[in-house]
DNA sequence: ATTCGATCCTAGCACCGCTAGGCAAGCGAG
DNA sequence: CTCGCTTGCCTAGCGGTGCTAGGATCGAAT
């Protein structure tokens, strides 16, 4: 029995090497550098054990997004509580995230770029997926305004930040001004 | 000499066909359908004809965005110029950009999600894409709000309907509630 | 020791973007 | 009117992609 027991262990840890070697090629040199036969190559295993693990290479993007979705909710967490008040909240958790996605753009792109064959805003969404728009509401919600619904005031002010993070990143905004939008942002969305 | 002329007409001509097949193809059936093999069937070529007008299929992306831009600036001035007041003039602004991206999403995607090799706010920008940008700034600026830069302004209110349309075509956020969405967003960040 | 099942690799399919090289049609020159 | 040449186009093919079928190998259980 142990044995078994042994080789599921091989197993998971197994594909915590695929999941965080994507991870790793997509960060280094972007997601189309990684291929099935390079991701196979890294991990020194021919490319069908890829598919003992994942369906497809949407199913291994939508992994390493998993992963990102409950990194970016610790660490939105951590920035909000530790900031007093409703508005210092709100404006760490705005920078936290902009700066999570400057700083991890191949797994940002996972979450929300590519497909990553992940529901979404339904019922059999993953738990990490409603763990991290949880996170947002916890800091956003308490400054939604009278009157507004607190999960409509959320999605709103985070479709802008991501608007900021894929349009700065793409180089369609100038990322010098980073700083002075999210303080316009915050100043006017959020009612403090 | 006239013969030249027709020659040239008729390049033309073919340009705008691979453009326009490219569009369609891609809206009908998304991008990852557009190959340059079903293209070239589709405009009854083969496929080196591609490459002697465009350098490659990331040209043609931005050859689509370009005139998608184009289309979106003549959308966003028509619904602008038949608003009475800023207020008015900046929730038809929102209202039919996001349905410019909702109605088109792969002219969309070619603009703004894809590579299709274009600059972006820097002087050898494009002219659609500076038209465009203007489009919005003619109606942002003027609710910006005393101090604030209408430059900055703009490209606040822009990030945010772009992840509105981004993240709602993705399936990321319920499409019932854009209405006020659309709403809370000018109610708060226009200084009307 | 032998059987048998799980595990993994080699090889290959259909498709991708892109390009080299040759053929044929249409032009101007004699 | 014919010849040579340029121009424009197509066939064929290269190296790459995601994915899979089928056989070899290795270890556990009898």
């Amino acid at each position: 029995m142990s044995v078994q027991k042994r080789k599921e262990r091989e197993r998971a840890e197994r594909e915590r090497l695929i999941v965080a070697t994507a991870r790793e090629l997509a960060e280094q040199q972007g997601w189309d550098a990684v291929t099935t036969r390079r991701l196979a190559e890294r991990i020194e295993y021919s490319q069908p054990v890829l598919y003992s693990h994942f369906r497809g290479k949407r199913e291994i993007i939508g992994a390493v997004a998993l992963d990102g979705a409950a990194e970016m909710a610790a660490a939105l967490r951590a920035a909000t509580s530790a900031a007093d008040g409703p508005r210092a909240r709100v404006t760490a958790l705005a920078r936290t995230y902009l700066e999570f996605a400057a700083r991890n753009p191949a797994v940002y792109d996972a979450m929300f770029e590519l497909d990553g064959g992940l529901a979404f805003a339904n019922e059999d969404t993953p738990q990490p997926l409603k763990d991290a728009f949880a996170a947002l509401l916890e800091s956003l919600g308490e400054v939604a305004g009278d009157g507004v619904h607190p999960g409509l005031f959320t999605e709103v002010f985070w479709a802008a930040l991501h608007g900021l993070a894929t349009l700065t990143r793409a180089g369609r905004l100038p990322p010098e001004d980073t700083e002075p939008r999210v303080e316009l942002l915050v100043d006017r969305l959020a009612m403090v």
